[in-house]
DNA sequence: ATAAACCTTAACCTTAGCTCTAAGTCAATA
DNA sequence: TATTGACTTAGAGCTAAGGTTAAGGTTTAT
């Protein structure tokens, strides 16, 4: 029932540093403590990282998951807007990821255009077969 | 048949200062010059231009994209090493994506979990229906 | 002749996200 | 009891990437 910033760190692969960086910039609030001051950290410190992870992972900055963070400490008032704040992120993230698609759409004909002069030079200087 | 720096800066909104900077970094070499000393990019630098920014646009760095040009100078002996960079990059590109589609899917579970909190505080709060 | 557009070199800046140091506390072990 | 090791804090420092600007100068057009 709790866990050591190590063990939070291995289950994480988040290093020690960071997770009090993390703390301190707010995005990880309520981390309690046990008697001699060490961060103790509970199941819902770790569900809570793994949203932190999962939003960090899909391009959020520190800063907005901060806010998100701040919003969340304000109750339940907020769920609304904090549920908008998700849908708002993913049509941001789902909108990167289809101009990158459209960026590889550039890249795979230049691909091509390069495999076409790449064909042309082999037959070119060796003559054809291999 | 050719246009100044600022010209190009306005065609590809990139700033005179960033085209230097990508010049100098070997990025964009072979620009001529007027008798002036002014430079004076043909159509071709263009092209490589937008190479450059495509690549970029998909997260290739910097660096990266100046191991391509720097292969590119070598001439048609590197063809194939350089098909083969962009069909990496390519498949370094698909993965992210893919890994971020993988995200995206915790977020929406995200999502679906605190539209249906906030709907049971809805209920709870006021009553009902609004 | 004055201003606009360009040139070069090289220093500087910004953002983002850590990463580490120093100095100290606490608990278990030799 | 002394040492070791895991933790604590505040705050400084680092790295990477990608610009951005300043200073001082030349050229070209009005």
């Amino acid at each position: 029932m709790g866990y050591t910033i190590k063990q939070i760190s291995e289950k994480t692969s988040i290093s020690p540093y960071v997770l009090r960086y993390y703390e301190k910039e707010g995005l990880l609030p309520h981390v309690s403590r046990s008697d001699n001051g060490f961060r103790f950290y509970s199941e819902e410190d770790l569900e809570w990282l793994g949203l932190i992870c999962c939003l960090k992972n899909t391009g959020m900055s520190l800063k907005q998951i901060k806010a998100f963070v701040d919003l969340s400490a304000e109750g339940k008032d907020t769920l609304k807007q904090r549920c908008e704040m998700l849908v708002e992120h993913k049509r941001n993230v789902e909108n990167q990821v289809q101009e990158m698609q459209k960026q590889l759409e550039k890249v795979s004909r230049k691909i091509v255009c390069f495999t076409a002069q790449y064909d042309e030079y082999r037959n070119d200087v060796q003559g054809g077969s291999r």
